[in-house]
DNA sequence: CGGCATCCGGTTTGATACTG
DNA sequence: CAGTATCAAACCGGATGCCG
């Protein structure tokens, strides 16, 4: 069995046979990516910095409070920056880490195979 | 906001506004792999057919009935076949479909990614 | 503007017992 | 061997209200 937890902001528990070491990086990134808009907001903000607001608005359903927590959770994980400017009203703008820039070959990847075999909605 | 649901067996229904299509194929292969094991039972068939039991051996901590409706939701997304032998003791196999092989390329990423980034387990 | 704290409900997972 | 059925536990995600 694999088991990925959290230990604390930055530091996973992993407990694993021998037999199942292989398959630890698939739960690895699976445990990272783990979440309803983690991928949608890696996704977008792979061409540019956006703003916390930007995000929001881009993926239309979503609560403060849920975007607050992945976007903490992702930035936990290494694997976007946010950098706050000291303005008034304030401004926080998020970018993708080189770790998280690794991640984006694997969402291009689900883009291309939802868009073959989805649902089509034109 | 993308909402992909399921309503039935072989069907999903999608609600976005027209600036999000082009998020629908990620949150379209999100879904069909949202689970547990899911990444992991088709990693474990892309080299061979299993049977269930070798299935549930290789990976240890998962419940029968876990592993039971993940096979069942794998097999509704036409990701994998199930294939009864009439015999006694029962044999049943499972294996990956074309549309199953084309998600190993993501899976194999993710292993990569996450053995680059993961914590080292030796 | 960009959050945080709290609560709540739905989904998902697992444990257990039983079966063709 | 390969399940099914039932129930309990855990885990999000969302809604709301407040704040610097």
């Amino acid at each position: 069995m694999i088991k990925v937890s959290r230990i604390n902001e930055d530091e996973f528990s992993v407990e694993c046979k021998k037999d199942h070491r292989e398959l630890y990086g698939i739960a690895y990134t699976q445990n990272i990516l783990s979440g309803r808009w983690k991928h949608l907001i890696l996704w977008f903000l792979k061409f540019n910095p956006h703003r916390y607001n930007e995000i929001k608005t881009r993926l239309g359903g979503i609560s403060q409070g849920s975007l607050t927590k992945q976007l903490r959770e992702l930035e936990a994980d290494g694997l976007i920056n946010r950098k706050i400017y000291a303005e008034v009203p304030p401004r926080v703008e998020y970018s993708l880490t080189s770790k998280g820039e690794e991640l984006i070959p694997i969402i291009d990847l689900m883009e291309h195979f939802g868009k073959k075999f989805g649902d089509k909605i034109d």
